[in-house]
DNA sequence: GCCAACGTTGGC
DNA sequence: GCCAACGTTGGC
């Protein structure tokens, strides 16, 4: 079991969305070194949900992988804003992967506050000029930051 | 292989 | 809207 974190603009998709539709698929990824990470996920990984590019980026719950990377159909679709004109369904080279709700922050973890955190500077998302949207945590990490959310001390 | 130009990300 | 920083593209 791993976790990981996965940015997402909320007017894209947001926890509370996820949290009504309890499942939906995670994809428009188009980053290599992100889609690897995503192809390293497997079922019932959890992953912190990060609301980024909105009124206060940080992160907002937590949510499980709930298959793990297959073929990103929005590659190949050309109606989609996230369709590749190189990408086939022969050779597609972008993957995505089901994700469900988990639970939602009683309040958002700014990323203001991550940044307040020593133990969390290691973060790929706090590192300056890293734009990753896809990132694996460590369970040192996780613990940390579900105990600033949740107050509860393990997951 | 180098590197300038460009488009994108994402906080502020 | 601004802009720093990044990844990708494409000419050479």
């Amino acid at each position: 079991m791993y976790f990981w974190l996965m940015k997402s603009e909320p007017d894209e998709l947001s926890i509370e969305a996820l949290e009504k539709d309890r499942r939906a698929r995670w994809d428009g990824v188009r980053n290599y070194q992100a889609r690897n990470y995503l192809r390293d996920m497997q079922e019932g990984d959890l992953f912190l949900f990060y609301h980024s590019s909105c009124a206060l980026p940080g992160a907002a719950g937590i949510a499980r992988i709930a298959a793990s990377a297959y073929p990103d159909p929005t590659a190949i679709d050309p109606q989609s804003p996230y369709h590749d004109a190189r990408a086939t369904p022969q050779a597609n080279p972008w993957s995505a992967v089901d994700v469900e709700f988990v639970e939602c922050f009683p309040q958002v973890i700014p990323l203001a506050r991550l940044r307040e955190e020593d133990a969390l500077s290691e973060m790929p998302l706090l590192k300056k000029g890293s734009r990753l949207s896809v990132m694996p945590v460590t369970a040192g990490q996780w613990q940390r930051i579900v105990e600033l959310a949740t107050g509860r001390s393990n997951y």
